[in-house]
DNA sequence: TTTTAGTACCTTGTGTTACATAGTACTAAA
DNA sequence: TTTAGTACTATGTAACACAAGGTACTAAAA
C-alpha cells in the first residue's frame, strides 16, 4: 500500500515548484524590504502586508530577525510610536547608508535579471 | 554580524552588496542549471563555464550536491562518457519531468521579477 | 617506468538564513 | 476580570552554498 515515498502527483513537478519558488524569493527579500522602507517608515506588520500585496508572503519569524540584522549593520534605524489599538509599534526607517546600499542592490538585481533571462532564452529555443 | 567595535568603512554599503548579491543568486541557480541543460546535455565543468558566461559564478562544492539532488528527485538523468583528455565525464540530461518542472520555474521567475520590479518602482518615486 | 600536469568527480565541515513554534506584553471591550 | 486583537521577541531546526581537501583518470615528459 503505502509506497508513500514522495506523495507523487500525476505531474510530479508542480509541488516541487513551490519549494524552489520559495528559494528564489529568499534572495530578494532584503531588496524588497529596503524598497518598501524607501517609500516611507513602516512597522513590521505593515511591511508584511505590503509584501503580501506583491505576492511575497513572509512570516514574522523571518522578518523580525532580518530587520534586526539590517538595523545592527546600520542600514535601518527605528523609533517607537504609540498605537491606539494595541502595543506600541516599532517604526523602521531607512538610513542614509541604507539608501545608498539599496541603490546598489537594485543595480545588482537588474544585472541578475538580465543574466538569468539570457540563459532562459537560450534554452527556450531547444525545448 | 556583531560589530561591537567600528569595523565600518567610509562607504560601508559597497562590500555588503556582494553578500546580498550572492544571496539573490542562490535562488535562481536551480533555474539556470535546468535552463542550460535544456540546451543540451552537459557535464559539471561545462555547466560551470556556461554559468560564468552569464556572470553567475558557481564552484564545484555547490554544483555537485545540487546536481545529485536534482538527479535523485528525477529531474535529471546522466550517462558516463569517455574523454580523450582526462577521466570520464558525467553528462547530465534533463528528463521529461525536469523539462516540465523547468517551465513552471520559468513562470515563477517571471512572476517574481514582476513583483519585485513593482516594489522597486514604487520606492524610486520617493528617493 | 616513473613523474608531472591537467582534467574531472566527490566528500566533509561550517556559517548563514528562513521558517515554525511558542512566548511576552499592551490595549480595549465584554 | 476575562477575552480578543495587535504587536514584538526568542529559540530550535533544516536547507543551502561554499571552502577545502581528496580521489582518480589520461597523456606527455624525464
Amino acid at each position: 500500500m503505502g509506497n508513500s515515498e514522495n506523495t507523487e502527483k500525476p505531474d510530479g513537478g508542480v509541488e516541487r515548484a513551490a519549494t524552489a519558488q520559495a528559494q528564489m524569493r529568499k534572495g530578494v527579500l532584503e531588496l524588497c524590504i529596503l524598497s518598501i522602507l524607501s517609500q516611507g517608515d513602516a512597522y513590521p506588520t505593515e511591511i508584511i502586508d505590503k509584501l503580501k500585496d506583491t505576492k511575497l508572503v513572509v512570516v514574522e519569524g523571518t522578518l523580525y530577525p532580518l530587520l534586526t540584522r539590517l538595523k545592527n549593520t546600520g542600514l535601518l534605524g527605528y523609533r517607537w510610536e504609540e498605537s491606539t489599538s494595541g502595543p506600541p509599534r516599532k517604526y523602521y526607517k531607512l538610513t542614509e547608508i541604507g539608501a545608498q546600499y539599496l541603490k546598489e542592490l537594485q543595480l545588482s538585481w537588474g544585472e541578475l535579471v538580465e543574466a538569468v533571462n539570457k540563459t532562459i532564452e537560450k534554452g527556450k529555443n531547444n525545448i
